[in-house]
DNA sequence: AGCTTACTTTCTAAAGC
DNA sequence: GCTTTAAAAAGTAAGCT
């Protein structure tokens, strides 16, 4: 009836770019309220956006991840803020700078409960880290899409290393094909 | 020339002092454990083929020796947990885990997810309870992890609740703390996984 | 006993130690 | 390898009332 497919949500899109341009980050630690940089900790300075909501970290060499946002959209608009601002303070930032999507985060439900134990086995230990004394997922590393799943008890599942947004429909659609055919879901 | 052969002297000097040392390690936490001379011997050829295979570079020597000591034990079905290991190694629990994982992928070790049921005989003994009390504990595990109660839990908590709820059955009641503390974990696990565990049992 | 906060795991880029 | 950032999953833990 319910399609796990049609359960995925994005949660985080972390994306690169650059601005071309050499940065002076104690300088603009000051122009830029609610910038946090301490070079002591972290070589880039963290600004965050509040709409959409995401996190930047900039570098002195004025390359810059986005990270936090919802949706690849969300990337474009807080980096594009985040441009602006810089324009704002008389920094020249190239035109359309290219953003590269990096990495997606997405959960999803299989809407059945998973025995871990019997999926370990299952999918084999050679593709299966499952140590529940450490961390109550099973994480599965898919060849393809080359993703990371992490399943649970609960049926709930999180996709991660994806840089396609079509990569955690396929991942999806994959790992219930290959737990349907251990015949260990619900 | 002559530098090249004294740096290789040096160097076998230095490799087989580490590995000498690596073993004198696996002896001694194998000792304050209580393990099995046998245990000790398959963590020390699970080192050795860790250093053949060259995954000790990056790693700390005590890092590999206490993660092959985890896996022996696993391996010979009488674990410890990572909180056992780490109060006797001078590694953090986090790269005792890490690097256990790495080795027993690398290697092909494939062990299976450690088995609540084999926590039982030790933790019941050292709370000096009966074997009355060891056998109900392994069938409260059995029927509740048949149930899918075990998915994701940890295998200790799972293990303490069962023989804390065996122990109130039996008449040979111990608290909470008490079983907590020899399965290193909190009251609060314990209770919540007796609860799941009573439930199944269709007790309650 | 509960509630809150926080840490465990996975991923990924960035610059530098 | 580490440092920082974000996010989800669920289990465990610690502190406070």
């Amino acid at each position: 009836m319910t399609n796990p497919a049609d359960s995925i949500e994005i949660q985080n899109v972390v994306a690169s770019t650059g601005i071309g341009q050499e940065l002076d980050l104690e300088a603009l630690a000051e122009d830029l309220p609610g910038a946090d940089f301490n070079p002591d900790n972290f070589p880039g300075l963290v600004y965050r956006t509040q709409e959409p909501k995401a996190a930047a970290l900039i570098f002195r060499s004025g390359k810059i991840v986005c990270t936090g946002a919802k949706s690849i959209d969300d990337v474009h608009e807080a980096l594009g803020i985040i441009f602006e601002k810089l324009r704002g303070l008389q920094i020249p930032v190239e035109d359309d700078p290219e953003i590269t999507v990096q990495n997606i985060v997405s959960s999803a439900d299989l809407g059945h409960n998973l025995n871990l134990n019997a999926l370990a086995i299952g999918l084999g230990l050679e593709d299966v880290e499952y140590e529940p004394e450490q961390f109550p997922g099973l994480v599965y590393r898919m060849d393809e899409p080359e993703v990371v799943i992490l399943l649970f008890g609960s049926g709930k599942i999180v996709i991660t290393g994806g840089k396609r947004t079509d990569d955690a429909e396929e991942a999806v659609e994959e790992i219930v094909e290959r737990i349907e055919g251990l015949g260990l879901l619900g | 020339r002559l530098r090249k052969w004294q740096e290789r002297i040096r160097t076998k000097d230095a490799g087989e002092r580490n590995l000498q040392f690596a073993l004198s390690e696996i002896d001694r936490m194998a000792s304050a454990l209580g393990v099995p001379r046998s245990v000790r011997e398959v963590a020390s050829v699970i080192y050795r083929r860790a250093l053949n295979e060259d995954l000790i570079r990056g790693r700390s020597i005590e890092g590999v020796s206490t993660a092959a000591l985890y896996a022996a034990c696993r391996q010979e079905g009488i674990p410890r947990s990572l909180d056992e290991v780490a109060d006797v190694s001078r590694v953090p629990q986090k790269e005792i885990g890490r690097t256990y994982r790495y080795i027993s992928q690398e290697l092909g070790l494939e062990l299976k997810p450690v088995d609540p049921k084999q926590f039982v005989p030790r933790f019941a003994s050292s709370l000096q309870l009966s074997e009355e009390v060891q056998s109900k504990a392994t069938e409260i595990i059995d029927v509740s992890a048949e149930q899918g109660l075990l998915s994701g839990k940890s295998p200790t908590g799972f293990a303490a609740a069962a023989i804390y709820a065996a122990s109130l059955l039996c008449n040979e009641k111990k608290t909470q703390r008490e079983v907590a503390d020899v399965a290193q974990v909190t009251e609060v696990t314990i209770r919540n996984r007796y609860q799941e565990q009573i439930e199944a049992m269709g007790f309650r």
